[in-house]
DNA sequence: ATATAAATGCGTATGGTTCGCATTTAGATT
DNA sequence: AATCTAAATGCGAACCATACGCATTTATAT
């Protein structure tokens, strides 16, 4: 299964990065992952899927994949949760159930063509996070009802 | 100081909340905050206006000024800082400097005519949180020279 | 003035993340 | 293929921000 995923990744494997089983691992559990995962998710996988990796290697990996730009890390409701993903270049936003924590993923971008007015005329962005929130389908009908 | 602060404020004392000189210590700091800050920083700035709130009262404080919606809570650099502002009624969003974390505040908002296209369609959106990251005038150009 | 529910002080617990160091391993070199 | 070495991992402990528990104090209603 590990191996299938990474014969599917192909000869992607980050510009010098060693590799190991437990890097493998991780980065099979974010190809497969449908929504941003936390460490402890991310370590829950691996073990489901045979090759347990302990959350403080999780964490360096994380650290590593990062730096390349192989991943991202994103926080969601005011910090309480941080989650990470693959960086699939593109633009990718989510939208939170505050009830739920649902994450529910975006298609568009408020940012494409928009261009802040910063009191520090000279800011020069180099990309942003947004976080949506609000109440998802089932929360908002079980809420109303 | 703090009693200039409070009649500045005037009677607009959160509704139901009992009014103590912790509290008025901690709405002082927040009124006169340049920026949003963080709870270490809300407490040594009333230890140095005089009437230290311990760091334990000043989190429940903000726990119940968010409640009541007087205060807002933002993350800011994929989480590593959780910052406080009271909530102006407007939109506020930040641009960081990931190279000094200075915060720099921007006036326009991406998500003023925006709908989001998301995949689950019901999703009832209340809110936001946008961050920009990118460099700022005098560490842009202290990196590029 | 008194009663009482709520807020605070202060020490401790917690939970997510990082660190230190001994051991193992990937990849280079012979 | 055997050996070497820097890098990665295991595992426990440290760490930091935040939350909690409970005795004491305080704001407000009576």
């Amino acid at each position: 299964m590990i191996e299938r995923d990474a014969a599917e990744r192909g000869s992607e494997w980050p510009d010098g990065m060693k590799k190991t089983k437990q890097r493998e691992a991780v980065l099979a559990v974010l190809e497969r992952a449908e929504k941003p995962l936390c460490a402890a998710d991310i370590r829950a996988r691996t073990e489901t899927d045979g090759s347990l990796v302990r959350l403080s290697t999780v964490y360096r990996i994380l650290e590593i994949l990062i730096k390349k730009g192989v991943a991202v890390k994103l926080s969601i409701l005011g910090g309480e949760t941080t989650v990470y993903e693959l960086n699939r270049f593109r633009h990718r936003h989510y939208a939170v159930c505050v009830s739920c924590r649902k994450i529910v993923s975006m298609d568009n971008c408020p940012m494409e063509r928009f261009v802040p007015k910063l009191e520090d005329g000279d800011f020069r962005v180099m990309g942003h996070n947004l976080e949506i929130y609000g109440s998802c389908k089932d929360c908002d009908t079980a809420g109303s009802r």
